[in-house]
DNA sequence: CTCTATTTATTCTGTTTAGAAGAATAAATT
DNA sequence: AATTTATTCTTCTAAACAGAATAAATAGAG
């Protein structure tokens, strides 16, 4: 059935910029979005031995686009989330989730002074 | 900008058990923190590994404590979070924040599993 | 019109190291 | 000595990086 391994850091960041790029998902773009609003540099060779793997692993699937008439414009592999995609990625949500339930240090309430816990 | 490296999956679930187990965070529970709340297999020396590079960077430090009198009880190697562990987790939550910050696909609204946990 | 330069996009090569699996070791109690 | 809890060690695979190489398109000089 469906493999049942977690999703490292930089396959939940790519598979989240699937999510969003919706049409226009390829190698590129797909960085772009990481780096822009994840602001986490990423490698180019990175981004697609990711999606290699991930497509071997039924996470996403791809299809040629035909050239677009500007410059540089070759046919670019794109690529989208299947459903197992999407159920993966949901489940590292619910994982993080539920490790973050009822902590203390929530992202919104902490400035850059983290209260120190105290003893029970 | 982003001079810390980012934090890989595991090195999130670690310090999101170390925030958790407060006092009685040591290799063991750990391990069964990720195992248990986050349903993440992980191998102890993955775990020891981590918290060794970690400590490295100035996430995490770590003392040991003394030997408590039950069978097996030795002295345990203890670690809490730094205030530079609590921040770059509280910056990976943000950085997924704002990755699912508008998606349509949201936790919530997938799977039969999902549940926001009863806490106002 | 042709040939080279430039741009966008992907793939390849080599390297480092995170993390897994499992054995070995350490230190306590029974 | 045997057992239990805890940590460390050894070996191995593959994820991710850096950077070069390649591919395919248009632009521009002549």
């Amino acid at each position: 059935m469906t493999n049942e391994r977690a999703l490292s850091e930089i396959e939940q960041l790519v598979l989240l910029a699937l999510a969003r790029l919706n049409d226009d998902a390829y190698g590129v773009t797909i960085r772009r979005e990481i780096e822009v609003r994840g602001r986490r540099p990423v490698s180019i060779a990175g981004v697609y031995s990711c999606l290699e793997r991930m497509e071997q692993r039924g996470l996403v699937e791809s299809w040629l686009t035909e050239p677009t008439p500007e410059r540089g414009g070759r046919a670019k592999k794109h690529f989208r989330l299947t459903a197992a995609g999407v159920e993966s990625l949901v489940q590292a949500r619910q994982r993080l989730d539920r490790m973050w339930a009822g902590l203390r240090i929530a992202p919104e309430t902490v400035p850059a002074t983290a209260r120190r816990s105290r003893r029970p």
